[in-house]
DNA sequence: TGTGGTAGCCGAACCGGTTAAGTAACGCTG
DNA sequence: CAGCGTTACTTAACCGGTTCGGCTACCACA
């Protein structure tokens, strides 16, 4: 089957190629009649643009990029990735934009994908996750040009435009909660120092653990499930131990509950847990997680959002940060005597 | 700063467009010498094919579509998804091939999206995952003439190109498994009736049941938490209840744990539980789960493989099916006296 | 030495759209 | 009714590649 050009429409409805295209984009230049009758001719044949022709001449490629950084590995893990995508193509869809979605496994990668993507004009614009402390991602799309939505806090995305969650806030939420409980000893099992939001939160984990004067215990992992699960293994290993520990995603949560019962331990009677990052594993464990949770699949639509209103230059006011909610479960109870 | 296209390059090496065209794409038409000229001042330039006019010229968009049904929800839990995509991105990017990934919630708006792909001459080809019964997609894609690679039993697959594990041995190695432990009242809590796999597995257990002489149990699901948990309670309700389950996915079966470990029972003294689609959740569980493993990523790998030596034309041996591999693990061992 | 074949390159058409520039018709104004 | 601005369209260039027909120079061969 030939495929149907505006060439086409243009010899049925006895007008120029020009006129088809300013009536199909709703240009000025014809009259309503024409229009209406380019349409319907349009419509009866069942025209679709051709993304390649209209990309090379209009130069928009009407594609958004999205780089994951991870291993395999913990793409498969983590439930924060295919929700994220999954708002972002829900935004995407309606306006019929398409989502270029590459997998690295490096930061190098990444930025070679980005020199890539704008050389070839493969995308209009991208949006970047877990950003880094001094991201080096975010001089290379100001010299690029390449129009960007971060996904992180304002002050680690040096002005370019971002919506984030209020990590700050969420933390002292979470510190406070154990502490009203009356755990003095609280843990963190964070993830890699180098992600902004890990560096926010372990700001915040200091401030609100002095401000309810808490002893606290900071490990670092990569967030897999085994390094939250030996992270758990060394807490708990300790004397004293502590009564509490927060963790930075869920995927780690699960995990450390396991160590926990793998242990002989009860949660949450002898220790509390609390989660972030609130997906169904949180609920799907005995007992079920307390947990920071956050609608992920709305903030990847809220971010493709933004960056739609950017490329239409519609000033967006800078929407406010969402707090993530806790949700109290299973997990957090009063310490142990 | 102005892109630098193959015109440029013409002048500066002191020929015409069409033999610059020739030289980069190994093509014959130019001699050795030409050819290194124009490659050296291709590189120098740091020239980048543009993707849309070589698609619009070429007919060739050097894009594969994946389209994935399922509700935003289930993708985000599933893990198996991610890792699937990650496979077929490790194939696409060393071919700099790129994927066009949609997510959309039902089997009608995938068609649709195949439709619009086609006539788009948006990709050159898809992966179809999720096979069903009598697949609606599988006419639909001859009709188009998209090329496709599915994922699935070539008992599904009308004949189109495929790509699968042995879901029969599989289901026959697990309830031999259970079988050979002493079990003889074994449940089987399944997915969507409608899924291709999930029919040749119910097909498999019915089988392997009658073979052993178990009494059985199926009860079929949406493959969410929530049903897998559901389910769980239901069996365990029954009187006498099995003493063995096996679930068609790993997220299922950790629902499942929880709700055995909520009724205080204890796994596997008391029920044995094996899972299917091994993923991280399954050993981060206490007990760690038994379960069917197979290696997802390089399952995507296989299919975007098969896919492109399906353009290329390239006769290719129809790989014989991986059969998943039983990880024995903490949650399966003898039946209670 | 004339003929045929071929390697190597050029020029131009083409893919399917967008868009600037040009033109004809029309209405309005003084 | 000349002059002017608009409207509604046409024409043609253009985006950056691919590809085909044709030209030239060179070589082999009879």
């Amino acid at each position: 089957m030939p495929r149907v050009t505006i060439k086409e429409i243009a010899r049925r409805a006895g007008v120029s190629k020009g006129a088809v295209s300013y009536a199909l984009n709703n240009q000025p230049g014809v009259s309503a009649a024409t229009r209406a009758r380019v349409l319907r001719v349009a419509e009866e044949m069942e025209w679709v643009p051709n993304r390649a022709a209209r990309q090379l001449s209009a130069a928009r490629s009407e594609t958004f990029g999205l780089v994951l950084a991870r291993s395999a590995q913990t793409l498969t893990e983590e439930p924060f990735y295919m929700g994220f995508v999954g708002g972002v193509e829900s935004v995407l869809a309606e306006r019929s934009y398409a989502l270029a979605l590459q997998v690295v496994t490096n930061l190098d990668d990444e930025l070679a994908t980005y020199r890539k993507w704008a050389a070839e004009r493969r995308v209009d614009g991208v949006i970047v996750v877990d950003l880094r402390v001094a991201d080096p991602r975010i001089p290379l799309l100001r010299k690029l040009g390449l129009p960007a939505v971060l996904v992180g806090d304002p002050e680690l995305a040096d002005g370019l435009p971002c919506v984030w969650t209020d990590g700050t806030a969420a933390m002292h939420t979470a510190v406070g909660h154990v502490a009203s409980l009356g755990h003095r000893r609280v843990a963190r099992v964070a993830g890699p120092p180098e992600y902004g939001d890990v560096w926010i939160r372990d700001r915040a984990f200091a401030a609100a653990s002095s401000r309810y004067g808490l002893q606290t215990n900071v490990i670092h992992t990569d967030y897999s499930a085994d390094q939250g699960a030996a992270a758990t293994r060394d807490l708990l290993a300790a004397d004293p131990r502590p009564t509490a520990i927060i963790y930075d995603n869920d995927l780690m949560a699960v995990a450390g509950l396991a160590v926990v019962q793998g242990l002989g331990a009860v949660v949450p009677r002898d220790v509390t847990l609390v989660a972030w990052d609130d997906s169904t594993l949180c609920r799907i464990t005995h007992p079920r997680l307390t947990a920071m949770s956050h609608n992920i699949v709305a903030f990847g639509a809220e971010v493709t959002h933004r960056l739609l209103a950017l490329l239409d230059r519609t000033p967006t006011p800078a929407h406010p940060p969402t707090t993530p909610l806790l949700i109290i479960r299973d997990s957090s109870a009063q310490p142990p005597p």
